[in-house]
DNA sequence: CATCGATTGTAGCCAAGGCTACACTTTGGA
DNA sequence: TCCAAAGTGTAGCCTTGGCTACAATCGATG
């Protein structure tokens, strides 16, 4: 009688299915903050610093919205900056950069090994990667850890 | 001479980068629709009728939230309802929820072939489904064919 | 056939994430 | 040195997608 997840058909479907729109609709909502720490950490490793409107030009946004997005990340604590100097991120915001960039490296790495091609693995990618849990990510690594070495 | 996608390193990463994430916002904005629009034909397919109320229990909102949903898919011409009676599909809707289906369907058992545990691989197809190309989708498809049959 | 509970619809609020327009610094080159 | 272009910041607008509160309708049951 244990195992009260995946057993029998007769629980209603309802709440589970509710229960995954949810955690989709979390997950969504970080997304944009992880892509902005994945590329300011990007920029000021390449090249020193971290501008709004290199940013927004990356990201493809007016530099107002960029602007408006780094005061959200600055909110969040991931993120610092003063008038008229570059964006910095926090140890916070470094540490998610981390996780952020392993995790699309990773992502890119599992569709190309199923026969994804290359720019419509980075492409999907980029949306992909912020629906990826621990478990899945976890799987993505061991199956590509047996297939290549 | 040919090809200019993949080859040299020298042209600079921005354009490339700016198009990947304004396609992956593309993406998103169509998600919530999707959604919508496979959940109604699945309610519709298995109780014959989708209600506003069913619809918001089924996503863990609000039944205000699901009823202005429901007018957004009206006016984008995937949906129609009558005060009172239930939500329908037109034409259109009914290819997007079929389209949307095997969709989820492919990226469920695409994640599961590559060793994902059931529950995690319903829960992040919900929302990596969205992110997924259709040249993705054929390469998820062959991938499955070679392996299974 | 009246009424009460469930459903449906409406109004108004909020935050996020886009945008344009305009104002203010900064800074490099003449 | 100074001044114009580039970069930065602010204001105000829009849509989406959440919410709560309240009003209206429907329908089952007494
Ligand atoms: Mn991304
Ligand atoms: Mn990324
Ligand atoms: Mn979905
Ligand atoms: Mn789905």
């Amino acid at each position: 009688m244990k195992d009260p997840g995946e057993a029998h058909e007769a629980m209603p479907a309802e709440p589970t299915q509710a229960r995954r729109f949810g955690k989709t609709r979390v997950a969504q909502a970080s997304a944009l903050l992880e892509d902005y720490a994945e590329l300011i950490a990007d920029l000021i490793a390449s090249g020193g610093e971290a501008r709004p409107t290199d940013i927004a030009r990356r990201l493809g946004v007016s530099h107002a919205t960029a602007i408006k997005t780094i005061a959200r990340l600055k909110r969040e604590g991931l993120a610092t900056s003063r008038p008229y100097r570059g964006v910095f991120l926090t140890a916070a915001g470094e540490a998610l950069a981390a996780r952020v960039k392993a995790r699309h490296l990773l992502v890119v790495a599992l569709l190309q090994a199923v026969g994804v091609p290359g720019e419509a693995a980075e492409q999907d990618a980029e949306g992909i990667e912020h629906h990826v849990s621990d478990v899945t990510l976890a799987a993505f690594s061991a199956f590509l850890k047996r297939r290549e070495g």
